[in-house]
DNA sequence: GAGTGGTCTAGACCACCAC
DNA sequence: TGGTGGTCTAGACCACTCA
């Protein structure tokens, strides 16, 4: 990391980045690292002066790389205590992909009903938006969620089934907490952003039906694409959202 | 700016912050200047150096409370240029508030159609949420957006009358550009943040005959409470998206 | 008390912009 | 050419955590 003028990689973008500061450098190849899973997810980073010797920077560098990580909600860092590989296993991420909140009291943890579970030819839509090729598998998940007996939402989820080897509706139905928790503990998959597309549907016959309502009522149709790190597409997610006792929130700033 | 220690002011949450770093004081003076319209919007700031003298304190640590209130979207940094007020008015931030894309193509700036703007007393649910008290009064104003010849947005949008004293259908009507730019210019009320509150609705008959719909049809309801510096309520919207040519985008990280 | 991240400082140099 | 913000460094001290 002595030469502070290093090429800031590939670009074959038009406009390449002239230049590419050492904290960026820094960043990318801390980035690296946990693709790599040289840290698992919850595990600490070594210390700040650590990390500064082994890349032979100032500690000063060092944070401001860490810092960014952290605004990107790659890592987590606790005063007195360390830097943390970020999971979707704490409970102040729980929530973090779902923005659906109730009219009335607090946010609950919602039951689950897995409807189904199977391995398949990606449909030429899933293969195109998750980047596989024609012909490749896909594992496609159907589930609802509920709030005490009530269906809120209907899910399918289609996963490259090449990263998710093993997944099965055993294997779901048996786990307990957050299925992206799962994703990362059972699969190495860690989901670090998603885009999604929301719009007003009327219901299906059976959308209707699994969501216990008359065919035609309005739901919000929420495709989420999930990417891990490096902006690779690793989930596709078709929600259908029962909005009346609930609603979507949204900060805009 | 001398005491390092000086406590956090009012706190009248149980968990009292013990301690507010120098940064977060200058931050806070810096907020209140543009509360007080030290400097307008678009406007730049003195340099760092200058701020650094005024404030009696390093240029780091004015530097780190301009990048957080750049992080905030309340200010813009530009390299070799200076520091500047953020604005509605910039092209960057022109779409900051609309998340609505078109299925196809780019994003165009919709044509406006007014339909009413009046002043009238407060109902109860809006006098609540913008924090006024009954019998205050409030500019209601409802309009269409339209993508070409198809009208896509239907707002019914409140404003608390105080603060914009003199908003006529006429102004609105002559205005050319973003709302909130008007807003800003005129009125010298920034929103700086949104909560956003997402549902499905079915049609009802005067919407649908305004967006040229079936009764019944599935829109996406967007209920919008805009805030201005220091968290204060100054706008509520209840917007009807029509969905089937348009998506609302958002990203989640 | 030792170790961690968080704050603050001071100074050097770089990249960008306008004149 | 001079001024702006952006990067990098080095060192001091503070707040938090835990043994």
């Amino acid at each position: 990391m002595a030469s502070t003028s290093a090429p800031a990689g590939t670009a074959a973008a038009p406009a390449a980045p002239a230049f590419s500061p050492l904290y960026r450098q820094i960043q990318a190849l801390l980035t690296r690292s946990l693709t790599l899973g040289e840290w698992q997810p919850g595990a600490a980073l070594p210390s700040e002066p650590e990390l500064a010797l082994r890349f032979k920077v100032s500690q000063g560098t060092v944070r401001k790389a860490l810092d960014a990580m952290a605004a990107d909600g790659l890592l987590v860092r606790r005063q007195g205590k360390g830097t943390f590989v970020a999971t979707h296993a704490e409970a102040q991420v729980q929530y973090r992909f779902l923005r659906l909140m109730p009219d009335q009291g607090e946010r609950q943890a919602m039951r689950r009903r897995l409807l189904d579970c199977r391995r398949l030819r990606a449909p030429a839509e899933v293969a195109r938006v998750l980047g596989l090729d024609s012909g490749d598998s896909v594992v496609q998940i159907r589930r609802l969620l509920l709030a005490g007996e009530v269906p809120v939402v209907l899910d399918d989820i289609w996963l490259p089934a090449r990263l998710f080897k093993g997944l099965s509706a055993e294997r779901l139905d048996a786990y307990r907490g957050p299925m992206y928790r799962l994703f990362e503990t059972e699969f190495g998959v860690r989901m670090i952003r998603a885009d999604e597309k929301i719009r007003a549907v009327a219901a299906g016959g059976d959308e209707a039906a699994l969501l216990n309502l008359p065919e035609g009522a309005p739901l919000l149709l929420v495709e989420r694409l999930s990417f891990t790190y490096g902006g690779k597409p690793v989930e596709l997610r078709r929600g259908l959202y029962h909005t009346a006792a609930h609603y979507y929130r949204n900060e805009l700033s």
